[in-house]
DNA sequence: TAACCTTATAGTTTATTTTACCACAAGTAT
DNA sequence: ATACTTGTGGTAAAATAAACTATAAGGTTA
């Protein structure tokens, strides 16, 4: 075993961290510092140990690109071709983060050479199946973000119907009807108003929304389904 | 390594098989045969050699329950908790499976003592993390089916609406509106009118249909998106 | 300061879909 | 022949979604 000994050599988890920008969705990428791939970008990855979940995994290879904690980690799907990796067999479970780009420092790891936010429409060559992992990982978010209400945590904690709007023509690559997409989220009443409003803009200020995860679990309670 | 050398001893695979009968639906069950869990239900499952990828993994467990092949077979999620495998560190891909039950014949594989179908409202306690796992994927299948027209691989190749309305009564766990059921199915023009009726009932015999995948990647490429 | 941007926000109107029923058809069983 | 069961087509009302219009509320500029 090549790099440690306290870890399971045939499973390693990769993730695909989302970030959202002036209407540009990213994810972000690692170029590696190491190794056979080295120069290359790829999605940020490492091997589990034996005494961590799957999700505590997660979590720390999270962690080791950035300062920011509590951030939304989900997993994705696992991916097990046999010829997915050259060196050996390795399987690899993908996950996948919504963070607010604002808050979210980049560091590189010990291995890493950088670390760089790419527009989801214009990635790099990366190695393994990372580009397929990637990709499937993109179309799931447009289906998850139809039917859970995941994509506020893209956003900063205060955000306006318009980022709102914005994020979603990102994530579903098409224009969507201003108008009738506020009138469908507020008609949910999930979003609370926060009576302030935006600052230092050279037009009217729009109202600042709030996304709140209680008042999401008790309309759940009552049979609401998150729909767009 | 007391199973076999040339499997992946940290990574097992676990099937969700699906079955439908009469209203209801069912899940395939094996009785443990040897080891620790000996006479205990649980979900077929078994380890991942290094020369098969992870869907063949799960193909070959499902072949080894019946003598039917070209079943509907996908990846649901990873469990990967610390102290879900008693031994040892293992982590499980779990599948899922839906099949036609008439024409699934069972015989138990060499470990098992017996296998068997059960409600899916009605299983016994299984060991490991089991229960967690068939109960979150059957709660995956409700959201799932709703969004995709998977749920023809638990019917017969020819069916009724009626069959299909409870099936979806089944899986939802709700009663629906008979006659908007088949509006709605209908006008989708997802189903094949085979020309053909229901055989030997004793009521007016209904039309019997059939779903056409090709035709369904037709819809798709216009756009279509199955909703239920 | 008045005209003019830009974006916010509140309707209105029309088309479409969903829901809740109803009525009759087509068979079998008594 | 009549009753019973399920299949099948339809309608009317209600709810939703889509397309579009109008006006408000700022800041910017001539």
């Amino acid at each position: 075993m090549q790099y440690s000994d306290n870890i399971i050599d045939a499973l390693s988890i990769d993730c695909v961290i989302f970030g959202f920008k002036d209407t540009q969705l990213y994810v972000l990428l690692v170029k590696h510092g190491i190794g056979p791939t080295l120069g290359q970008w790829a999605l940020p990855g490492s091997w589990i140990r034996y005494n961590e979940s799957i999700d505590a995994a997660a979590n720390r290879i999270l962690s080791s690109q950035t300062s920011v904690g509590d951030i939304y980690l989900e997993q994705f799907k696992t991916f097990g071709d046999l010829d997915r990796f050259p060196a050996r067999r390795v399987i690899t479970i993908a996950y996948y983060a919504l963070v607010n780009i604002e808050k979210f420092e980049l560091h590189a790891g010990p291995t890493e050479a950088d670390v760089q936010w790419f527009k989801v429409w214009d990635v790099p060559t990366m190695p393994f199946d990372h580009k397929t992992i990637f990709e499937s990982c993109l179309s799931f978010l447009k289906h998850k973000v139809q039917h859970e209400p995941i994509g506020f945590n893209l956003l900063p904690p205060k955000f306006t119907l318009l980022q709102l709007l914005e994020l979603y023509e990102a994530i579903l690559n098409q224009k969507l009807d201003k108008s009738n997409f506020r009138k469908k989220f507020l008609k949910m009443n999930l979003l609370v108003d926060t009576k302030e409003r935006q600052q230092d803009v050279s037009h009217r200020a729009a109202t600042l929304y709030r996304f709140d995860e209680n008042i999401y679990n008790k309309l759940l309670d009552k049979g609401f389904v998150f729909e767009i």
